[in-house]
DNA sequence: GGGATCTGCGTACGTTGTACGCAACGCTGG
DNA sequence: CCAGCGTTGCGTACAACGTACGCAGATCCC
């Protein structure tokens, strides 16, 4: 598992095959199928072990906050190992994952949110800390070794500049890098939000 | 595409093969070469095919409730196509993606919205639109063919009753059906959170 | 009417996941 | 101590995939 993450995290999941694992074990590829069923299997796996490192804030700190600790911990987890988010999604959860998410609905329920908003947020920062991961990752994956801001400048430059004005301003931002990031904003967004939902 | 598009609909872009793909159309193979350089470029173009089927609303409609239609409408188009939203971040939007993009951006642009607060409400509504598809698709690629209820039932039998409570709950109320979709929901609270925002 | 360009395709290759069955090892009960 | 059995590693083999390369016929333009 380790060698496999390892390898992922370094040449991306498609470099991840049966036959470059074996070699990088010391084995022969058939050597690996005496341990997992299959490659899906090995990706479960993976991504389990992911969520494994993810640690869980303390259970008495504050509902909210340790809500925001946990996203933030596990944007951090999603950063260290970019090809885990997309696989995230489609695999039944293993024993890691269904702590990860104990431990979110368990904040959930100290909240003192009503049930079913508790039930929303869940989802909404489940969709907000993975949306926003792979939103990211875009960017990374497309720029093939070339610096980000070339592609950037380029990309703009292929818009037509009325058609497209709010496109390019955008981009702009981008690369003047005067906005931070909005995944703490955003995130604050939604709790905030269903506090004010609920106190109604 | 049409038949690309129609063929990764029905059975599954893992089933969309270049083989698969020529034959439906009438050809061999190697024809396709003849219009698209690969499968890569192929399934950007599909991509971007999807993009140009969603209806931006009218361009003087209220900016809230148009990013609202907007939103709702990707939606849609992403449920009609459920391989698009992983593709989607995977390649440098073609044409009608961009218009897509613009449409958005535009309509934060005449929101009112400060700046910053509108390059954010960009990626906010972005994300969640896309974290919300995939994250519904997860429930569905995961059913191979199997009624979804099983399967719920199932993975709750496979927890323990104490350490995973919250996750049980949770997946019953699933099954329960007493909780709306949070799509709507979860998007008015980042519309109206950003509103408020500016507000001060 | 003759070249250039476009379109379709046959053949072939390298890479991938994995089925199948054999051999060597180590444990365990008599 | 040994027979038998489960476990582990692996060699061979195959089917499916993306696609490089080059030829042949059609189409278009001067």
């Amino acid at each position: 598992m380790a060698t496999a993450i390892a390898l992922a995290d370094a040449d991306g999941v498609e470099a991840l095959t049966m036959r470059r694992l074996a070699d990088e074990l010391g084995y022969k590829v058939m050597a690996l199928y005496r341990h997992v069923a299959n490659k899906d299997e090995l990706l479960g796996l993976m991504v389990d072990a992911v969520a494994g490192t993810i640690p869980a804030p303390d259970p008495d700190t504050d509902p909210m906050r340790g809500i925001r600790e946990h996203s933030v911990a596990t944007l951090d987890a999603f950063v260290r190992h970019p090809w885990a988010p997309n696989l995230w999604l489609r695999y039944t959860p293993g024993p890691h994952r269904i702590d990860h998410m104990e431990y979110l609905l368990a904040a959930f329920a100290r909240s003192g949110l009503p049930d079913d908003l508790a039930h929303h947020g869940f989802h909404a920062v489940n969709n907000h800390v993975l949306g926003y991961t792979l939103q990211a990752q875009e960017l990374d994956a497309v720029t093939d070794d070339r610096p980000l801001d070339d592609l950037a400048r380029e990309f703009i430059s292929s818009l037509d500049a009325d058609r497209h004005a709010h496109s390019i301003a955008h981009v702009q931002q981008h690369l003047d890098g005067d906005t931070g990031s909005s995944f703490e904003l955003v995130l604050d967004l939604i709790l905030d939000g269903l506090e004010r939902l609920a106190a109604r």
